[in-house]
DNA sequence: TCTCGTTCTGGGAGCGCTCCCAGAATTCAG
DNA sequence: CTGAATTCTGGGAGCGCTCCCAGAACGAGA
């Protein structure tokens, strides 16, 4: 074996020659498998620390046909993904998660449906162990596709494209817009309109459901009172203009997220009704940016995207170490956090 | 050679087999090689469309000695990373540049002293190719470690601790504060404020020289109308508290960050001041979902992170196809989007 | 026709690791 | 003291790929 030179990073095979015993040897005390004499474990440690020595991960998972990494995956149109703090939070959270595992991350951005197949390609490349995907939209190819693979997959929220047999994570959100509305009604109001989001997006029909249960439980009449947007704060301060033009007698509205509240609550204002005096507003998902900054401040259900990834990847790791999870849906709940607004 | 089984993954022998080649040729006509015939590209290419052929990434990189891969890293405390929408577009940036020259990305946080060694150790274990760092703080221990690495790095922003010699893309903080303080000079104000962020930060330091800049240059002292902050929300509203209290007769205030411009804005309607009449506030960053949704809407200095991220890939890739980039910080132009608050 | 240069092809080696297996060293019971 | 069980070790094979090199095929010019 020629002598390795300076700059080079060493190898398994240095290490063990290092510590005086054989590759498989070293192997072993790096790997901490069983039948290996405390003497060598602890020549091979200090060689691989003195020679400043990291394993060749693609040497590696060449060999164990796993490469230590999950991909995580953002079905969403650009915009949304700017525009939301709630995925720098899913992606904040899921390196956390899966960096304690010892796992690496990867993230991927799926814009549009252009990207679905070099996505799947890329996926179905042997790159990434499993994927966690967050890909809400009705219509999303992408859930059909990664059906053919043999990936394991955890979803965030109810996948669009729902079918049985898969694993997921949610949140209430149908208990969520109740909770809002009981809250308006608790207060007083009556005549509560909302403005929901995309509904080919299960979180925004789920919402606007809860919206539909606590004014039929409280014996009010939903007709006319619902608007659809987009989640955008324009959409917001749309809907809320022909909401306040089609019903001028509301006193209440429940935007199925921040940004549209902030759209709507132009609207009320531009509409010389003053909040929460003259009308109530409740957001959804108490971005931590928005929500509090606003005037006056939001009340908004509140929801912990920190405990949707940690549940998300302890599936994900079940699954890859082979445990026979079962599919299924987790539903976590949700909170209403009250300020000013309503 | 063993017929391969339905589910496993076919490999280059597969490939070259089902089109009647030579694993080298099979090769060559993937990689496109010099010296293959039209006729063997061809079936090599139908081959692997028809087995659904995908390579290896493990086995090439451990024989090309590259990964394919490069590591974004983002060096703040964790409620910076989750509150600024500014990450979301940068890394959403990122892999947009790096997916289009067929490069993944691994994303990486790094929120306190106790990670940097696990970074290291990553980012040395030959991993990923390069990375593209995002350190600001002044005694960020990231930068001086990363100097030790034979690794190509290009930072985001003027690396805290800054030596010479690095590369880096930062946009001009300290012009885009003059723009802001000579606009409320513009519209006659003449007691103009300033809330700074964390100074160890280089970006606060800069912007808080040129709001110094602007009113030197008017001839005006500047003495006692500064006021440090930490970037957020509430310590705006402490900094604006305190401003107001010390220089009741102010008439402009320049926020170093949007959400401060937030907080300052509460503080100054709580002391019963009106936004624009009496008192300008302009902000930085002008981040989407903030800025345009305050009442009232805010004027704040736009950066462009994606034309940041752009120049730090290209520089990055230049430096990875070996090319003799001199170090160097390039500095990006930015522009002041008026709105309602001054 | 034969040569020579060019284009193209296939086999072998080897990247750094893990896993298997045979055999050496050690322990322990009888 | 012997023979088995147990613990430990080292060498070999091979993961799927790229790269090198020798040689085959194919022209064009003598």
């Amino acid at each position: 074996m020629p002598p390795r030179s300076q700059d080079e990073r060493p190898t398994l095979e240095d290490v063990a020659a290092y510590a005086g015993v054989s590759r498989s040897t070293a192997s072993r005390a790096l790997n901490d498998d069983a039948y290996v004499s405390t003497r060598s474990r602890e020549k091979v440690l200090g060689a691989a620390r003195e020679l400043g020595y990291s394993p060749n991960q693609a040497a590696r998972s060449l060999v164990t046909r796993r490469t230590g990494a999950v991909a995580v995956v953002l079905s969403e149109p650009e915009s949304k993904v700017l525009d939301d703090p709630y995925f720098a939070t899913v992606m904040h959270g899921a390196y956390r998660e899966l960096s304690a595992t010892g796992v690496q991350m990867l993230l991927m951005f799926v814009d549009s449906r252009e990207d679905v197949p070099r996505t799947i390609r890329f996926l179905e490349g042997g790159h990434v162990d499993g994927a966690l995907v967050f890909a809400p939209h009705q219509g999303d190819p992408l859930p059909t596709a990664l059906r053919l693979l043999r990936l394991p997959v955890v979803y965030g929220g109810r996948p669009g494209s729902a079918r049985r047999g898969v694993h997921a994570v949610d949140f209430d959100n149908r208990a969520g817009a109740r909770l809002a509305v009981r809250h308006l009604l608790s207060t007083g109001r009556r005549r509560i309109a909302t403005v929901t989001g995309m509904l080919d997006h299960p979180a925004a029909s789920d919402r606007l459901a809860g919206w539909q249960d606590a004014l039929v439980e409280f014996g009010l009449d939903p007709t006319g009172l619902s608007e659809a947007g987009d989640f955008t704060m324009p959409s917001g301060e749309r809907a809320m203009t022909a909401l306040l033009e089609r019903a001028p007698d509301l006193d209440g509205v429940f935007a199925a997220s921040d940004p549209m509240a902030a759209g709507a609550m132009r609207a009320i204002r531009a509409a010389g009704r003053r909040i929460p005096d003259d009308i109530g507003i409740i957001g959804f998902d108490d971005q931590p940016t928005l929500a509090p900054a606003m005037n006056p401040p939001l009340t908004s259900v509140h929801q912990d995207p920190r405990e949707q990834i940690r549940h998300m990847v302890r599936t994900l790791m079940a699954l890859l170490a082979g445990e026979q999870v079962r599919p299924d849906t987790t539903v976590l709940p949700v909170t209403l956090e009250v300020r000013d607004s309503a």
